[in-house]
DNA sequence: TACGCAAGCATTATCGATTTTTTTGGCATT
DNA sequence: AATGCCAAAAAAATCGATAATGCTTGCGTA
């Protein structure tokens, strides 16, 4: 019989579980903004060393979830109306950049890719789904996808995950309010896919900045810090 | 007798020290892009541990100079005609539109920065100051640092550092054909002291744009990798 | 009472050793 | 000659313990 390889203990690193872990307690707010990360507490709840924790917090502080004081440790990083919408502003200019340039190398396959990603979404958002917000911003960033500057890329990345850090922030007030998002999607979708550059980036910053005005419109009900 | 607080061994962490190290050798270009990065390798190098040198790996990957590869270690970023464009492109994007919010809140402390910044880089110009590279890059950012966005800034510096490697990849052929750098500072400088925005922004991108033509030349020659 | 100092405590930072995983090189089989 | 398999070596990842550092509290003094 066929000797089985020996199956790795876990097909990622530890590094990486905490990561995605931390990351994601930081997006939805479950740890809050500006809270002290004391490793010896995330120790304990991640089941884990100190060595992967430590290097997990490294790699948020790049992506500005994290703040690193230099031998005092590491803190989630803070929130305020200002960091918000310095958020919104950044993105609208990047992505706005992103899709015109993504839409100018137009190619059938990444067509293909928006629709698919879209689709999921839509499929994950009727099932209610756990993941759809993952299938949310994998939508969003499909779209962005074909600008082929994976920097740039990246940092409209940063920018969804910085910002949808206030969507959970504001409570699930939005849920209700769920204006006519679909509706916005497919807009900015098939303009997108019709190659009409002007028409896709207006709805795609439209989109944005009302959630963004009605967004800050709660936190400043809510209290952030 | 006052007794002295006992002198930590050092003001920074090792982590830190580490980093800038690493950083250092990688924008100049003693480490060559797509080096693999051991760990045991750089511990002899850098007489530190294990730990401090992986987090400041970890802390380089955040500013896309260095890949990290799940279980299989470090390696420099490679670099490529590409990406070089890409950072050429993107630098020109962002840095115009932090420059045009950095004069639109212009203020009397800031343009005293700015003419500071411009002194003493000019200074350590005439004295072939070791640190010019430093003053160049003070320089610039003073310039945009007005702008009031953060990430915004963040992001201009990173791109800053990845193109300065590829200013040390060409070789020291720039130091000659020295054009009028200094005539194109100072223009930059002056206008945007004068709130001209307009002819800041064209200027910088000028200067960019210039100097990014002629390493694509020099990077022609040259192999990168 | 307010202040400065110092000891004790909490926490971070770092090291050295161990465990896992990947890579390499040789050998047998086709 | 090429392919696949295994064992040995190299490297990365992780752990547990220790050293360094920052923070807090309480005491003595003015």
């Amino acid at each position: 019989m066929r000797q089985e390889t020996i199956q790795p203990v876990s097909d990622t690193s530890a590094t990486q579980r905490t990561y995605l872990a931390l990351r994601r307690l930081i997006v939805i707010g479950d740890i809050k903004p500006g809270e002290k990360l004391k490793i010896e507490g995330l120790r304990a709840k991640l089941h884990t060393g100190a060595s992967p924790i430590r290097e997990a917090l490294s790699l948020l502080t790049s992506d500005n979830l994290v703040e690193r004081i230099d031998q005092r440790g590491f803190r989630a990083a803070p929130t305020s109306q200002a960091n918000f919408e310095e958020i919104l502003a950044l993105r609208c200019e990047l992505e706005d950049m992103a899709l015109r340039m993504s839409i100018a190398n137009r190619s059938e396959a990444w067509e293909e890719d928006v629709v698919l990603s879209h689709h999921r979404m839509v499929r994950a958002k009727s099932r209610g789904d756990e993941d759809f917000e993952d299938m949310h911003k994998a939508f969003h960033l499909a779209l962005l996808e074909n600008c082929n500057s994976p920097i740039l890329l990246k940092f409209c990345s940063q920018l969804y995950d910085l910002n949808i850090r206030y969507r959970y922030l504001a409570g699930s007030a939005l849920n209700y309010k769920q204006r006519d998002v679909s509706k916005e999607h497919e807009g900015i979708m098939n303009a997108a896919i019709a190659g009409d550059v002007e028409a896709a980036c207006e709805q795609l910053l439209n989109h944005y900045r009302k959630t963004g005005a009605f967004l800050v419109g709660l936190l400043d009900e809510a209290d952030l810090a």
